[in-house]
DNA sequence: AATGTGATATCGTATCGCGATATCAATGCC
DNA sequence: GGCATTGATATCGCGATACGATATCACATT
């Protein structure tokens, strides 16, 4: 069996995590989110991901920019402060089980200390 | 604004992951899952738990037991092989997520380190 | 004006989220 | 026995979501 197994609706909030986290650091659209998405082992269709930047924008949590690149309308999206807050609040409850699932107590030092220096370490 | 935000349908997906998780160590029922989400920060009612756990047993991934405890009948979920193979992979996507959330790259190293060793370093 | 192409949008239905509410099964009390 | 109590599980109901399939869009090239 794949490891992209994605059973049914599994993805679910992880996307909206990896949208918010991308769009915090970048202009990003869809096409291209998807593509991310599946280096990532995570398969998103158009419907699916659609939709979400929709509500997202709705929320406040996105706010989007119509561009022409090379003949294309894209529509960029980037989070909004709002968004950008919202995704702290739910990074560190997924830090939570992490540290939790994989008996990690001192994962909040090793966060720490990336956050201080900005080395990624490779 | 407290950070038990639980934005809407939030915490949907992780809360599966809990479930598992905690399954695959423990026997659990209802009832005690919802206090322990809580403590977490994740406010979760029956009304959402219960089906969740229905359905995870209909898939394969937990086993229920009925057992009288304390003049009540509790039913008490573990997670079946299937399931705890299937929570593997979901974890290791979340690390893949968490890694990149916060940019650890040698997130795999500290994982790893904790599964050779037992101890928790605190 | 027709076609190609990157991209976004919608349709439709099975399923889910989840507050509110109901139900259950064992025990203690009269 | 009848009945309230209490820990616990189950269901109702409907607005919202997942997501494959399909349509539509806008610009450029011919």
């Amino acid at each position: 069996m794949p490891d992209t197994v994605v059973a049914k609706q599994g993805s679910a909030d992880f996307l909206e995590l990896h949208i918010l986290h991308h769009a915090s650091e970048e202009q990003i659209y869809g096409l291209w989110m998807i593509e991310e998405l599946a280096h990532h082992g995570y398969r998103v269709g158009p419907s699916h991901l659609y939709p979400k930047f929709h509500r997202l924008e709705r929320q406040g949590y996105l706010e989007r920019e119509d561009r022409l690149v090379e003949g294309k309308v894209r529509k960029y999206y980037r989070a909004t402060a709002e968004g950008a807050h919202y995704l702290e609040t739910r990074k560190r409850m997924v830090l939570e089980l992490v540290k939790e699932a994989f008996s990690i107590a001192e994962l909040e030092q090793v966060v720490a200390s990336k956050k201080r220096k900005g080395r990624s370490a490779r």
